[in-house]
DNA sequence: TCATTACATAGATGTTTATCTATGTTTACA
DNA sequence: TGTAAACATAGATAAACATCTATGTAATGA
């Protein structure tokens, strides 16, 4: 029956097609995870604070005052991308310091050559 | 005074260093909120599902399954992904089928040569 | 040892967001 | 025209999150 038959056509041309490898679950919540800890403008500005100063270092002292932070909202947000490895702490004396871990950050920029 | 000057030595330690150009406000809540819209494991997992189908493109009818969504929550984040012009809609028929924005995923991609 | 400074943590609050159910809209076709 | 299928939108709800104030901790220096 000729219905029968355009329906068969219909379903073929929405079936599934054949999927290369992809993303699975517990990789795609590792990978949100990760972008979640840059999603947010502050955190934009506050790597690109870190790796804008000399030496690609900044103290957390300096940081409060261009971004017009509280002191308890930096430690916070500087806490999120240190969990997720994207900055580093450094401790030295009274002060600490941070820089952008290269390594994470290139294994986010390989995420983009998809 | 010694004190005075030691306090002068550490002030200089820890005061504001050059910063070349650093990422402004606008520009922050911008790239935050396209990164927001790849920030989410079923998003990303529909990103990678489109662009594994043949042609590079998937009809939405095929999402729903293979992710385990509800038809309107698909619906939902097909949108979010539109809106931030990561994907592309193509109604044909009674179907709609994205395919990924390439020169917005490059746009991204150059984000992270920083 | 005490005061001060830099930073972290705790708890509270308002906003955003991911998901659901229910319903509306559009297209195909008999 | 009327029915069914695909998708969108509306409204509700619970969880996540950015921010604040208040307080704790650790290091410095007198």
């Amino acid at each position: 029956m000729k219905t029968l038959q355009l329906s068969l056509v219909d379903v073929e041309r929405c079936a599934p097609e054949g999927l290369a490898a992809a993303i699975e679950r517990p990789q795609a919540e590792q990978l949100a995870s990760l972008l979640k800890a840059i999603a947010d403008p502050t955190r934009i500005q506050l790597i690109s604070y870190i790796n804008a100063s000399s030496n690609a270092e900044a103290c957390a002292c300096n940081l409060t005052e261009p971004l017009a932070l509280s002191q308890p909202t930096l430690s916070h947000h500087l806490k999120v991308l240190t969990d997720a490895g994207l900055i580093e702490r450094d401790k030295r004396g009274t002060w600490v310091w941070y820089r952008v871990n290269q390594e994470r950050w290139k294994q986010l920029s390989k995420l983009f050559e998809l």
